[in-house]
DNA sequence: ATTTATTATCGCAATATTACGATAATAGAA
DNA sequence: TTCTATTATCGTAATATTGCGATAATAAAT
């Protein structure tokens, strides 16, 4: 226990429950919202920007590469990190391909 | 430690990671699904459906009900489930919100 | 009134997540 | 080379999540 139980659903339906988890924390989405608009990305920004450990910063990142929505490039002693802007918007899509399906709304009796 | 500290984070950041957060979950997007396009929606419905012990899926709808996505009459002994249209919408909308800040592409090179 | 069907809740075990200090690894500066 | 800055990783503690069996609670059926 403890664990989710993968197998018992869908290809899609667990890529894009893991996108979610992954996206549903707010540290990561102040990281997010940071590289996003800021031009110069360094896990040191987050860490002046954000009141959370140097490790603990470098954790989320880690989450968010893993599904790829942000990229680093080692420049110098200093790592560089953006938005992989084709990813991002591929997750848009599939976020929006979810909320998209008709929805019955006389199901109900409300 | 073990709890996300949500005081450094923004109002904003804090919910739409929660809602991420319980979205990012296979059984609970399955149950979203499965009551968007059903038309008779109990509890049972997603037992028999989905491979998860009853006490797991009504844990899961809680979840959902708590972000007010679907909402819950009691008709008779059973309990009908649907999909709250308008926060469903709203959801959508914090969500694309989210992605439709603006990214600065230079920042990388790449 | 008793039984049955349906759903929520409790309690628990297993696992995952969050956060952090300490430390390693590396590159540039002195 | 030695020091410093930057970032990743390890180990660990606290807490959260997932899943389930057992049980409670309620309404309908018999």
């Amino acid at each position: 226990m403890g664990t989710t139980k993968t197998q018992v659903f869908t290809e899609k339906q667990n890529e894009l429950a893991n996108i979610l988890k992954v996206l549903g924390h707010p540290a990561r989405l102040a990281i997010l919202e940071q590289i996003a608009k800021q031009d110069k990305c360094i896990c040191n920004d987050f860490v002046l920007e954000i009141d959370l450990a140097q490790a603990t910063i470098s954790q989320h990142l880690k989450e968010l590469k893993k599904i790829e929505i942000i990229q680093g490039t080692i420049s110098g002693k200093k790592m560089s990190y953006c938005i992989n802007k084709e990813r991002w918007e591929a997750i848009q899509g599939i976020i929006n391909q979810f909320f998209k399906q008709n929805i019955q709304t006389n199901n109900c009796s409300i």
